[in-house]
DNA sequence: TATTTCGGTTCATTATTTGAACCGTCGCTT
DNA sequence: AAGCGACGGTTCAAATAATGAACCGAAATA
């Protein structure tokens, strides 16, 4: 692998693990030497990727990503155009719902509006969620391209709890399902208790590219209750898609580079 | 200079140039070989840091900065709770406010309120204020570390206007006059026509972190005005500080790692 | 149709990355 | 308080990856 893939990887890494991280630990994490690992997060700490608490000498992520973020998101405003959707589908349901994100082969959560009930389901921002084993990739994949398809089916598909559908045949036949009825649904796929329900927020092209999903505790979600929740979310990702590439027309605003 | 920062450095010219660029601009920018712009391009794009236009070949800045931004935001949520600060001083001003903050040496716009009127500053999101010629950058300087200033100090300052302030000694004595009062002045020294003024927001330990600006066309800022302005905003980033670095105490929630 | 520009690729040359061993410090245990 | 182990950080010869001039085909331009 390149220096720029491993030092990203590193990054990766570092914005897996809770709270901040000690040197030894990032590297043993990433399979790097310590010095290697340093000499990579001094490069990056210089382009504030990470920035280290000069008290603990602890890594964590730093404020780059920020600007980056909210550069791409003045251009692409997906996070933000989808957020009241999100919000109004978690008022609407009562359950904790999330948006995610493709990018990098990867699905990342991007947003999470937690349900008021005490037990609720916690899902972090900033999570990386198994194709297989959650609704939200079950939604994406049921809709992606062969190539992304195959890609995910060439990888072992491994078991979170007792319930998750591990066999690629069993996998496709879901994926059937979940494209005909235009919301996917996963039964404790990931973590037991939990139930969930996704749609794919798609481009003009057809191809998705994020989901939106509700995932309500076991005890609250029968079978007419998931499905009632399904339908929802597959209209509330309509109209993200809807209001956001709507929106997208519009763009090209050559704007001044400059004010103090 | 390293691969890697030649690759940060990279990524960022991509995030400064407007819209979408194609792999010679990219290089020409950056004074890389084509061939070299090419595999960092490669190595960015896998990792989801920059995306390529499947049609125009074009690239621009990819999702995976949304993520790292939204896991420090979780952690130090700065922008979410600066927010409604800003928007505040927006309507309470008339005027467009941004809100900045500090990461690998720099000064980055991350959040623009714009004025309601015809007649307003435009400042993009994402764009990086020079110290000596903002009053985002005066209000920092003013506060930071002495070892901050004289990096500042000891490269050439930039003459943007012919109101840019750019001997070192003129330099030394408005940062004199900021400290005093709390909050910056900057007369045209960016952008003919456009006054502002900024405060900046302190961490426990006095240092900025960033800082909330207001910045307004010349024709309505007379000398009353702008002082008002700045008083305003001062008191502004103090709430803000308050308020953010309150929370701060707060923080360490184990949370689970997983969820469908 | 001729010409330029662009995205992308190749491969011998060159410069950078690598990591085992090392240092000093801190926190814990004996 | 003396000894131990773990940590962050550094060094330099050996190993490996980055580099860029020249090249290709396609598409825009003249």
């Amino acid at each position: 692998m390149s220096t720029i893939g491993k030092a990203l990887t590193l990054l990766d890494a570092v914005s897996r693990l809770e709270k901040d991280v000690g040197l030894t630990e990032i590297a043993r994490h990433c399979g790097l030497d310590k010095a290697t690992a340093r000499r990579f997060l001094v490069e990056l700490e210089k382009h504030g990727f990470v920035e280290q608490d000069p008290e603990t000498r602890r890594y964590r992520i730093g404020g780059a990503p920020v600007r980056l973020a909210r550069i791409r998101e003045a251009r692409f405003p997906y996070l933000s155009t989808a957020a009241p959707f999100v919000r109004e589908l978690a008022e609407a349901s009562g359950e904790t719902v999330h948006l995610s994100e493709y990018a990098a082969g990867r699905l990342s959560t991007i947003l999470v509006e937690d349900s008021p009930r005490a037990n609720r389901v916690i899902v972090d921002v900033g999570s990386v969620l198994p194709f297989h084993a959650t609704a939200s990739g079950l939604a994406f994949l049921a809709f992606c391209s062969a190539r992304q398809l195959e890609d995910v089916l060439s990888a072992p598909l491994e078991a979170f709890t007792e319930n998750t559908v591990t066999s690629a045949n069993d996998l496709r036949s879901l994926l059937a399902e979940t494209a005909r009825r235009g919301y996917s649904v996963c039964l404790q796929g990931l973590e037991s208790g939990v139930i969930s329900t996704a749609a794919p927020i798609k481009a003009p092209n057809s191809l998705p590219i994020g989901t939106i999903a509700v995932a309500a505790p076991l005890v609250r979600a029968d079978e007419a209750t998931i499905h009632r929740l399904g339908s929802t979310t597959a209209a509330t990702a309509k109209r993200i898609s809807e209001k956001f590439f709507g929106l997208e027309q519009l763009a090209a605003q050559p704007l001044a580079r400059r004010a103090g």
